[in-house]
DNA sequence: ATAACTCGCTTGCTAATTGCAAGTGACTTT
DNA sequence: AAAGTCACTTGCAATTAGCAAGCGAGTTAT
């Protein structure tokens, strides 16, 4: 690594931005990959690596930024010293809304005649899961055009 | 470029997945900037540039992505036919679910202490606008334990 | 107990991508 | 007609990605 960050995007920008900041953590397209197997249910290396076609030194380095950045968090396996679990912490638990928005849009706009690849179904209702993006306050769906923005 | 595309992720992947369809037209780190400056009103290359910082030659080659996918769209400005305005289709306009989880994940896990640097304000009920993921069949919030996936 | 094997990496190397600086051509203003 | 603006494109140096191979610690088989 170099002695600086060279792609420190943050600080590239004018106004701090969550957009920007959450981006820092997560924008690489292995880094989103590699939460959907945790998602699904994934805990081992070797499993990430199969999985997803992944070379080695890009999961290792993948895993520890995740680790690092405290989303996924290591422990030893009992059973056998030289495997590790990842897991997901709460703060990676947390990053479910933004993998669903993602399966949500690419349902609806990646789909082939097929359909969706994948379905979700929500146990707590007991229906199909189309995800929705609410506000806590009010319940109802948001949408661009009803949020404004101010400045700290 | 290559004849053929060497970062199609969807191709590797043993299983047709929403998220990883989806990344293909995501993942970058630029993407959802410009899309939130998209969200925040911005239409025109050069507000882009200046208010991101970004190069020329990456801008460029986002919203030429982005226009291929039917993300934003170029129109002619009537006023001076140098001016092309980028704007989101409704297609670009339903990544807004996705950029608000980026928001909402980023204003709770990496906000320093200030607070979120930006506040969101949702018109429709005139709270604050605390973005949530919600089933759209039960409208209750969706948590990653409460979702099981079938494979088609 | 020793050889083979598994696990989670690390290293070396090449190819692709990034970003800066400079330039280009179409159009607009002065 | 000259200068400026807009949306790029090109050249080049530096960073990053990904493949293949190797490595050390721990485990299983003989």
């Amino acid at each position: 690594m170099t002695e600086k960050a060279a792609n420190d995007v943050a600080s590239r920008l004018d106004l701090p931005c969550s957009v920007a900041r959450s981006l820092e953590v997560l924008s690489d397209r292995w880094v989103f990959l590699i939460l959907r197997e945790a998602f699904f249910g994934e805990h081992y290396y070797d499993r990430f690596r199969s999985n997803l076609g992944i070379a080695t030194n890009i999961l290792s380095s993948r895993l520890k930024s995740l680790v690092d950045n405290g989303v996924l968090a290591k422990q030893a396996d009992e059973s056998d010293a030289r495997r590790i679990r990842y897991s997901l912490t709460e703060k990676g638990l947390d990053l479910y809304s933004v993998t669903v928005a993602l399966i949500g849009w690419g349902d609806k706009w990646l789909s082939d005649e097929d359909g969706p690849p994948l379905k979700l179904h929500h146990k707590t209702c007991g229906h199909r899961l189309r995800p929705q993006m609410c506000c806590k306050h009010c319940g109802k769906a948001v949408r661009a055009r009803d949020v404004s923005y101010a400045r700290k």
